[in-house]
DNA sequence: GTTATTGCAAATTATTTGCATATAA
DNA sequence: TTATATGCAAATAATTTGCAATAAC
């Protein structure tokens, strides 16, 4: 095999479809570009590596088609501490993030248990959550 | 009694002084603002209020003090959804938010329990937390 | 009297938008 | 064909910075 992840290029292509969005040759770098990233990269990045499968892609129709996408619920928007937003599919299940202060890596991780208590604070003090952000900015650990 | 809260801003003052800082006319201004504060206002809105006590207090000096205090872990900065940053004293105790989507308000809470999850979970993964960030963007539970 | 601090205006960074042209459906 | 999308360059928004003037200590 060679690029399994393409599959997640062409549900997004769908999703564009179904609303009737136009699936132009710029869009369709950015969709593979999103569809291969294993990590959280951010619009310039993005271009970056659109620009790579097609060299007429423009910084401001990614983030013309990051806001397309972003809108259709396909990718997720994050705001890190520090620099622009970062960007991931959104076909995972929720999760939230560990951001390493020396490599700005992110990991990603999910706890029912915080979610639950999240729930449960908000709903003390009478509120719904809509949607939250949990994020932990952390340093390797030392050699146990 | 009138304003219980001005300790705070002699509070700061001493700490400014500590690190051999020179207190101004303008960052008086802007301190007694600060400590005033019952809410999380962003830096334009500290400028609307100092400007109240001085007039000459610039924007400029507003976000380079703001800056020498976060730097001092005098107050804290936070980069709520939306718009710009956002500011609160560092005299109370660790918490998180909760950020009202109608109205913009913030709401402080702490759980230890989510504390506690949080470093768990980053342990296990290899990384100790250097801080967090948990915001839940909420609106109010219909009535029950 | 020094040296930090100021206001102002210009610079930066990330992102958005107006407009004439190109193109997907 | 025709409305949607594009690239480019200019516009925003939030924040930072260079510099000559000013004011703390």
């Amino acid at each position: 095999m060679e690029s399994p992840k393409s599959d997640r290029a062409k549900e997004m292509e769908a999703a564009l479809r179904r609303d009737g969005v136009r699936l132009t040759r710029q869009r369709a770098a950015l969709l593979e570009v999103l569809g291969d990233a294993e990590d959280h990269p951010d619009a310039n990045e993005l271009h970056r590596r659109a620009k790579g499968l097609d060299e007429t892609v423009s910084l401001a129709t990614v983030y013309r088609t990051l806001s397309v996408l972003e809108a259709q619920g396909v990718i997720h928007r994050h705001a890190f501490e520090g620099g622009g937003a970062r960007f991931e599919t959104a076909d995972s299940p929720h999760h939230d993030h560990i951001i390493d202060l020396d490599t700005e890596e992110v990991i990603e991780f999910r706890s029912e248990k915080i979610e639950r208590l999240q729930a449960e604070i908000a709903a003390e003090l009478g509120y719904d959550v809509v949607h939250h952000r949990l994020e932990l900015y952390c340093r390797k650990a030392p050699e146990k």
